[in-house]
DNA sequence: AAATTAACTTGAACATCGTTCAATTATGCC
DNA sequence: GGCATAATTGAACGATGTTCAAGTTAATTT
């Protein structure tokens, strides 16, 4: 009943995404414009709006495949329940990820959701996944029935490293420290990790 | 041997920046555009020009007030020689002052430095003198001649922080939890200061 | 086979953006 | 009064995100 396009929306996705990411190698990520990736893909502006909302919605998608390679970077760590040996050795995937990818991982943290809105449950779940693989690493240093610390233990040692990963992405490290991003995490991971020693033997 | 200006430089100079701020107050950081300043301070786009190199160096220079505010908020906290009630303290005003200034505050982080380009030397002592401030608070916790030690700490402590602090002002704290991030912050000094303690007596 | 229908695709047009700069205005000086 | 000079203007330019009427093409219907 209609015309059968040459290409179906799905591949349309795919190509518009990997126009963005070839814009993005080879011309920063300022230059991911509606225009550029059109043409990279060989179609017009209008066939990127029949296929995405606007602009936003491809970033966001974008920001989605960046957010499900990071997870397949992590879940691929060995957990030998050495929290401290597991912990660095995420850290190393994590921080490889970031330097093979670090216009695309830039450009998760600037996408400026219109002040108070939130964002889609599917997005809230990926980030969920992230936060499981870290509470497995840290399980051993919990005994059953202290799951509620546990949780609070990887929040918070998430949030302390996205510190050092915003840092790190926005080129503004250098600002407080001079050492590499490398050595600052594992020394974030060490603190966390005598912190959390030191609260149990209380 | 020229004409009188109805207002100095410095004049227009602080009546850009005000004009800025209004804008982002009414109608939010996204239409801080170089007419819209132009139009609030009575003044044409070219005169602009003739103040700010370009709209990116008004928006640097409207940073750089903010972070003045910051360290003149930060530098009331009191200092008693009690590292974890010092801590708490100071960092309440931090997020009094973030609270305030939500929008001003996340635009320091957005500055989009054109991918490696050094801040300027200025911009590096208003961080550094923020940093003096959490020195003086952790000073206690450390003996004579482990002032590297004690700046390796206030690096960590700042970067962790940094990770609450952009969570917060970006709105995607509650991604990851959903205390308040009054209590997220003095969590993390907590869990640093549990940290030192366990690390000084090894 | 022809006509119809509907999805797909296009690209000109619009409003807005940062930026430039020739022209205008208004002052101090001789 | 006339001149030089600084301050100020705003039209113009290229580029952006977005819209949408028009055109194109293939499947369906007659």
């Amino acid at each position: 009943m209609a015309r059968t396009a040459k290409h179906s929306k799905q591949e349309l996705r795919d190509m518009a995404l990997a126009a963005a990411r070839a814009v993005i190698a080879e011309e920063g990520s300022r230059n991911v414009t509606v225009r550029a990736v059109a043409a990279r893909m060989g179609y017009s502006v209008g066939t990127l709006y029949n296929i995405f909302e606007g602009l936003e919605e491809l970033i966001a998608a974008l920001n989605a495949e960046t957010l499900d390679g990071l997870y397949d970077a992590l879940s691929q760590a060995p957990i030998t329940g050495k929290p401290e040996a597991d912990l660095h050795a995420l850290l190393d995937r994590y921080l490889d990820f970031v330097a093979a990818n670090r216009r695309e991982w830039t450009m998760m943290f600037d996408e400026r959701l219109p002040e108070a809105k939130a964002p889609p449950a599917w997005y809230l779940e990926k980030v969920a996944r992230v936060f499981t693989l870290l509470g497995r690493m840290l399980q051993p240093l919990f005994a059953p029935g202290e799951e509620a610390d546990l949780t609070s233990a990887v929040r918070l040692l998430w949030i302390a490293m996205h510190g050092v990963w915003t840092l790190d992405a926005g080129g503004k490290l250098f600002i407080v420290t001079n050492d590499p991003v490398e050595k600052v995490a594992h020394d974030m991971v060490d603190m966390f990790l005598a912190g959390l020693g030191a609260r149990k033997g209380d």
